[in-house]
DNA sequence: ATAAGACCTACTAATTTAGTAGGTATTATA
DNA sequence: TATAATACCTACTAAATTAGTAGGTCTTAT
């Protein structure tokens, strides 16, 4: 059980935008200052965009910025765009699993689901901006 | 962020073996009622017994058993024998991140640690066993 | 003697993760 | 108006991990 280093970089890429709403930051800059690859980046940004997280504007002077408040955004919705679903079982999502018609082994994911969704849940991008 | 097959297989092969200490169950009787490969299981049970969580028999009627009473092995044990390190982060060992001076998302992957060990911890063998 | 069991090693297949390469479209600004 | 910086797009490749297979040896109850 461990996240890819899309989560890493881009939870690392994420707290380097501007709080401010509007103030674009571009891919480049945050690929030099993390060490981050720029292709890889945009990529993991391509999904963040999809998921409403930010915004992008084109051209010189362009970049990233926050779609919204940064105190709007969980650091769960983050983490379940560049992961996917987090522990995604057939036990976790409440189905019963296939082997057995009553799976006891499912409490176990359903706890442990719900208990990191919730943490995550509760963390906001700018509990961890500045 | 999900358990590999290793960590579900092991869990619920390990259910199925009796509560009762020294009461052998064979690996080809689990691998059968759990439809799991029998030489996987039998890896498995390999990293399990040098954890100590196990113990075997050999020979005709032997199996494994439960090296210590039910309610002394957790979640966690398990979890962390058959996945490896959990979020095994240098961030979450408490190094500073070799990227930064001081890492902002350290403190969620820090946090998310503590947490799910804590759960994970928490629940013993026994509570999932009946 | 036999068969059921653990135990051991090496190989392979499949999947996921990480990264690269080579572009196009848009836009501020010199 | 040319240029450079930016997002945006697609396809490919390399590396690592995960899952599974194959073919055995050693031990022991019956």
């Amino acid at each position: 059980m461990n996240f890819s280093t899309k989560t890493e970089y881009g939870l690392r890429a994420l707290v380097k935008l501007d709080p401010k709403v509007k103030s674009p930051v571009s891919l480049a800059q945050i690929a030099r200052s993390e060490s981050i690859s720029l292709a890889y980046l945009e990529r993991l940004f391509v999904l963040l965009k999809k998921a409403k997280i930010v915004r992008a504007d084109l051209g010189v002077g362009g970049g990233y910025y926050l779609a919204r408040p940064a105190k709007d955004i969980s650091v769960l919705e983050i983490v379940e765009v560049l992961e996917g679903k987090i522990l995604s079982y057939a036990c976790v999502k409440g189905k019963v699993c296939a082997h057995s018609a009553s799976c006891k082994v499912h409490p176990v994911w359903q706890k442990l689901y719900k208990e990191v969704r919730q943490t995550l849940g509760k963390m906001k991008l700018i509990n961890i901006m500045k």
